[in-house]
DNA sequence: GCTTTTCGAGAGAGCGCTCTCTGGAGCGTC
DNA sequence: GACGCTCCAGAGAGCGCTCTCTCGAAAAGC
């Protein structure tokens, strides 16, 4: 005869904390999602059952009866993952995360490869109640596949096409250069070159504005701007450019910290000493930033707290999908190290 | 009089797509997950029905009838997020999600926080089929909370504790080591050092001992190691006492690139040339490899290659619970660039 | 003392799917 | 021609939870 098979060891439900509290389902359920019209006497029993049975609901049969799933997705591209400095999406997930954790949501990984559109039909498929796009803006065509689609998104950035009709939270890039730019100025430099993004994206074009219009606002005359890629390579080209046009630079406002990384191999190739010859600044206070030689100053984006925020507005945009769109930028601040 | 408020738009059902195509829910299941045994016209009849009402199934109702959750949950803690160099969680993660992806699971983002007992609670709640920890091993309990957890669990590395009781994808450290190393004595260094890591970490111990094998069977004496924390700061610091001991160094391998960049950094310093006087060799094949200067030859490891391999192992155990603890060893490999 | 109101809680109908059970055709067999 | 097979497909019972509906009992009102 054999021997009797171990306990199956299923899970509790929610009938079995019921069944043990010695109250209904209905009670049960109301106890544990706090509804108030319940003796007191019933609410410690079935807290009681529950603890003992280690009961936790089941969310697949909670979100099918509610219709809600209480996860929302984050939408990442392959190309980003791989490409992008380290606290560009490192930073913003963590604060997500941290929201969503707090809000005892769960978060889904959507990785948006090729074939974007199985993304939107993800998203319509009723897995999730809002998504979160952590994508850089211009290498993609998210925000016009997304739009009007069954739940709520919301951009990291602003979308570079029709920004009016999207929710995004986004730091304010002209600050940012503003403030590099004036640290500068005010570190005595007098001829302040910018190594500028591609102009076809919005970030590029506003923080190579922020530049123009502090040396404008100090009477200073402005180099040609170069422009690189937002690549390392691309950054020593322009540096290249840039000390060819003006051999006198003492100051140069990088707009990217992986194109810094460029610009100083370049520098310190050229022989000059960063930064007692030439002053370097670099945007997005990446690690690459700190573990420079010399450590370099940078923009910082308030990144974190970026993809704290952009949680807060999906879930009010869950709430009330009329709303509308929902925009919010943040000031940039200035990482101060030894370049400058 | 009220217009008539608009179709709800309600999704469409398993039961639409039956009645849609003039068979029962059941057969309309059956099209959809595949069964063979139905009927050809049938089988066209319910996809196109299916295709033309845009029917998703609902992932919530089909978890809860099939007890499966086809998700499983990817962890990672705050502090790893914060501090680790780009490449260490990105590429496996990359790896992770689109093999994930190609086998139509989901992946659910689980950050542990200080709590790490409610990361076991909610392994435990059913939620998801399984988990991947991909967090530094020496950080964490997490190994020993989630030994005996209700659902499979694959880590990243080989903890540090009772190894042999755990499923995990590893790289070979030794191995690894030893490339680096015989590159260096190829290259003609004979005043080999290392910058080696905290020894109460395996990867750091086992990297050691291929440095220090590597150099004996050459023949050539080991210069003293010396001991960083895996930052930067700490890779400096060993840096100027390795050169302290032994000012005639003309070679060095360091454990990791993020130590490395504080030895480039103190090197310059001291006015060596790399790699002309010193040649150094990192670890990681970060992008801090890639961007340094110059651009540092770096021990890779195919980290994205191994996201791949947990999955596999994740869904092997998964079906088979009781397959035991899988163990996964993958080759290192060496990434040459300007710094040998 | 009887009716009305309020409060607390049970019954039970779903939510959308899977999967077992059952049964009707259509075929071959003796 | 009755019987047994195989092949398809429908019926329907859940999966575990939420939430409306309903109702008894206690409290309040006249």
């Amino acid at each position: 005869m054999p021997a009797l098979p171990p306990t199956p060891r299923r899970a509790a439900t929610l009938e079995d904390v019921a069944a043990a509290a010695g109250v209904s389902r209905a009670t049960a359920s109301r106890v544990l999602n706090g509804v108030p019209t319940v003796r007191a006497s019933a609410v410690d029993a079935v807290r009681r059952a529950a603890a003992d049975l280690g009961y936790r609901p089941n969310p697949a049969a909670r979100s099918l009866a509610r219709g809600r799933h209480d996860s929302i997705a984050l939408v990442l591209t392959e190309r980003d993952l791989a490409e992008l400095p380290h606290s560009f999406f490192a930073e913003p997930l963590r604060g997500a995360t941290a929201a969503v954790t707090r809000r005892s949501l769960q978060m889904v990984l959507l990785l948006a490869g090729p074939d974007e559109a199985a993304l939107r039909r993800y998203l319509d498929g009723s897995h999730v109640d809002g998504a979160l796009v952590i994508v850089e803006a211009h290498s993609t065509n998210l925000p016009r596949l997304l739009r009007s689609s069954a739940v709520p998104v919301v951009y990291l950035g602003r979308p570079v096409e029709d920004p009016d009709s999207h929710s995004y939270v986004d730091v304010d890039n002209y600050g940012g250069a503003r403030l590099a730019t004036a640290e500068l100025v005010q570190a005595g430099r007098r001829v302040i070159g910018t190594i500028a993004g591609p102009q076809d994206m919005g970030v590029a074009v506003d923080r190579l504005a922020g530049w123009r219009d502090v040396l404008a606002e100090h009477g200073l005359p402005a180099p040609t701007p170069v422009y690189g890629n937002f690549t390392a390579d691309g950054g020593a080209n322009a540096m290249a450019r840039l000390l060819a046009t003006r051999p006198d630079l003492d100051g140069v406002f990088v707009a990217s910290d992986l194109m810094a990384m460029g610009a100083l191999r370049v520098l310190a190739a050229s022989g000059r000493r960063v930064p007692e010859d030439v002053a370097v600044i670099g945007y997005d206070d990446s690690i690459l930033a700190r573990t420079a030689t010399p450590p370099m100053t940078s923009v910082r984006q308030p990144l974190e707290e970026m993809g704290e925020l952009m949680v807060d507005v999906l879930l009010q945009l869950i709430a009330d999908p009329a709303a509308g769109p929902v925009r919010r930028i943040l000031p940039a601040q200035l990482a101060r190290r030894e370049s400058v």
